[in-house]
RNA sequence: GUGGCUGUAGCUCAGCUGGUUAGAGCACCAGACUGUGGAUCUGGGUGUCGCGGGUUCGAAUCCCGUCAGCCACCCCA
């Protein structure tokens, strides 16, 4: 007798139980019919990557979280922390079979080494969506009406596309002379939702050197709430004199406008100057959006525009916009606030198993009933009926066909709706066409 | 990565300052009910007290280490 081996997993990794896989692969499924219905169009790329391709292309921390290891072969890899990254590689390599614009979504998962938390894993999923080789805001526009119709078509209602431009930030900055101090002082007016306005304005302060004037005049970002029209007149002025500035703010203009004639809600759509997260390199428009119900486990969809994405690859320049929804992160959101129904099956119908003499009879009606679209289970043996009620019940079946000897004798089945408790005498015809007409009845 | 909290049954937890065979509710399994699930009743504990070591006559309880989860920071999906 041997020593077992304890059945575990990383940290940060996890395993998905059905009742967890099942919506899982609705949203991936929700998600890519989203994406193809703008006419993105699906890639794939390989887990791992040569070191070189990944390292130093997020931000410094991105770089700390990479998991990274020498192969079989004795060549420096590493597993992809994001899809962004590994896409502009893509584009740059196959440029040339692509064309611009280029349009494509990626469902894949990532790694990152990091901290483990609720909603935080080292091993997690994102649907990316990009639009690559086009300045156009069109395709800013584009990337906002996807954001809310892909939290709609979830079964979101109350969320808040969060949308900003890194140029408005550049320009107060570069109005103030602080464009050298820019990275630290947006990671200060970030954090402006959770530590309030004297929290930012002492890590103004204190760590980016501003003066009290300084921050003061950053603060005032954060000051501008309400109405989009007023937030952006507001924005205006606050960087006149920026050209930078005023370009950020008439970009904004526009997307927003855009976005409201594409028919994004207004209450879903905030113009926020202070949001300035999203990795190092956007360069344009920024987005990111956040649950009503609970704001807490952080942005669910982020992204914005890059000027320059695949740089490193190719000389040609690849400007590009896009955003990435968090798999794993919006599904321990839904979890926390009750939106997961506990089903663990697949199948709507499930067939009751009576007599092994009839099983050939069970296999073909189950047959015939795929045939015309219906999930079917059968049960794989003759238990007691009970039972196999029960578990049909608690695994979220729909329906019961019950079909024993009096049913085979009189030509007829039983059709239970287990949801309802009801049961109906259905006749069965050699193509079962009165079964299927009632079950797609009840299935709706 | 830094700091903190937690870890007892499938789940939520109780188990006082260390003391005999480790408990509750829900869930689960079997039966009452060999053709009707969710209800009721009866029966069943289903457990390496996360793991390893130490202290002790004795550890779920105290100490150390480790693994994992959570919280904050950091960062982000």
């Amino acid at each position: 007798m041997g020593t077992l081996i304890p059945a575990r997993t990383l940290k940060g990794f996890r395993d998905y139980l059905p009742q967890m896989m099942i919506p899982r692969e609705r949203i991936m499924e929700i998600a890519r019919r989203v994406y193809r219905s703008y006419g993105f169009v699906p890639i794939d790329t390989p887990a791992l990557e040569y070191l070189e391709i990944l390292a130093g292309k997020g931000s410094e921390e991105t770089d700390k979280q990479l998991y990274r290891f020498q192969d079989h072969g004795g060549r420096w890899v590493a597993l992809r922390f994001d899809l962004t990254v590994p896409a502009a590689r893509f584009t740059a390599q196959h440029l040339n079979e692509l064309g611009t614009p280029f349009k494509r979504y990626h469902i894949a998962p990532v790694w990152r080494g990091e901290n483990t938390q609720r909603g935080r894993y080292r091993e997690f999923v994102q649907c990316d969506f990009d639009t690559i080789g086009t300045h156009s805001l069109t395709s800013d526009i584009e990337t906002t009406l996807v954001i809310h119709d892909l939290l709609r078509a979830i079964g979101f209602r109350e969320f808040t596309i969060r949308i900003n431009n890194r140029r408005v930030l550049n320009g107060l900055l570069e109005r103030l002379g602080l464009s050298d101090r820019a990275v630290l002082i947006l990671r200060a007016l970030d954090k402006w939702g959770k530590i309030g306005s004297e929290g930012v304005k002492r890590e103004l302060e204190e760590v980016a050197g501003l003066t009290a004037e300084q921050a003061a005049e950053v603060l005032r970002l954060t000051e501008i709430h309400g109405d989009m029209d007023e937030v952006l007149s507001r924005a205006e002025r606050l960087v006149q004199g920026s050209a930078v500035g005023e370009e950020g703010v008439a970009e904004l203009r526009e997307v927003v406008r855009g976005a409201v004639a594409g028919g994004v809600a207004r209450e879903c759509l905030i113009v926020d100057l202070a949001i300035a997260r999203g990795l190092d390199y956007y360069t344009g428009t920024i987005y990111e959006t956040f649950l009503a119900a609970l704001p807490g486990i952080g942005s669910v969809c982020s992204g914005g525009r890059y000027d320059n994405l695949a740089a490193l690859f190719t000389t040609q320049p690849l400007p590009g916009v896009g955003a990435s929804l968090g798999l794993d992160r919006l599904l321990a959101a839904m979890e926390e606030l009750g939106m997961l129904e506990a089903v663990s099956t697949t199948a709507p119908v499930f067939i009751v198993f009576f007599d092994h003499q009839h099983r050939d009879d069970y296999l073909r009606l189950a047959a015939q009933l795929r045939t015309a679209g219906l999930a079917v289970e059968l049960y794989p043996e003759p238990k007691k009926l009970a039972q196999q009620l029960k578990y049909a019940d608690r695994r979220g079946h729909r329906v019961a066909i019950l079909i024993g000897e009096d049913e085979f004798r009189k030509g007829v089945c039983q059709v239970k709706d287990l949801k309802a408790g009801t049961q109906s005498e259905v006749p069965l015809d050699p193509q079962c066409s009165a079964l299927i007409e009632h079950l797609q009845r009840l299935l709706g």
